[in-house]
DNA sequence: GTCCATGCAAATAGTTTGCACCCGG
DNA sequence: CCGGGTGCAAACTATTTGCATGGAC
């Protein structure tokens, strides 16, 4: 299950159990994120941490996000091709994107079951099911 | 279901019909799409144009894309983030990604069968729903 | 001649790269 | 000191915008 995270100090003890190092940058971009239970993009995540002072580069944000992403910290979610969100639950779990409103919500996996996927050739094997429900308000 | 095209004059055919003057660009470009049964992406299909005379730019090429999608002759599919492929088949369908290749495939969705999704508040309604089965080989 | 569709050069947005710097050993 | 990890300016790539051109009426 996602836990969300109230405090900084939580967010690093995460950072420093996957082996990150807790940087003043990586905390505040993953606190940006843990902090709140929603999908933001890589800009709306540097807004937030350059929100007091403006300390913490658009470089740094993506390589944090990209570090985040491989070690499984996090989720990239592709919507649109405009922009990449980013996802604090990284749980197996699927998206609603209101196409009027650009915002993304989650659709637990439990409820869902997809039934006739082919049957992959030999030396394949499944990564993963991606299923995005687009509505409109 | 979804029909190809053998020549440039069936595709200005089909490009009247949804109300495109059918100009030597939009030609070339729709034709590029319809004479192969396959997901090409942008510079792909540039180069496929420019082929025997380079006279195409990359602007038209994406504005005519944009055209034939906003038409519903072509479908957008986005895979990764990093560019989109374009399908000349507009039937609901879905598909399956080699992230290994980078090949992107159909899959049919007679066979597929989705159950527990969410029922939408009022004012909602389903714009569509894209379901990607990422492989490895 | 006027006007609007068309095509493209230039601008933009999102993301990545390569390198300078700094901190821990 | 030295070396690798860190952060960022600059570069890059995919895509969009705004405008000049030319063909239709």
């Amino acid at each position: 299950m996602f836990t969300p995270c109230q405090s900084r100090s939580e967010v690093a003890h995460r950072l420093c159990q996957l082996g990150i190092s807790p940087t003043h940058q990586r905390v505040e971009i993953a606190f940006a994120l843990f902090s709140r239970h929603e999908h933001l993009c890589a800009e709306q995540i540097m807004a937030l941490v350059n929100e007091h002072e403006s300390a913490t580069s658009k470089a740094t944000v993506y390589n944090t996000l990209n570090l985040l992403v491989e070690k499984r910290m996090i989720r990239e979610v592709i919507v649109d091709g405009t922009k990449a969100f980013y996802d604090p639950n990284v749980e197996p779990h699927f998206h609603m994107y209101d196409v009027t409103t650009g915002r993304l919500s989650d659709i637990d996996a439990t409820d869902i079951n997809i039934t006739g996927l082919p049957v992959l050739p030999d030396g394949y094997h499944q990564e993963g099911v991606d299923l995005l429900v687009r509505v409109r308000s």
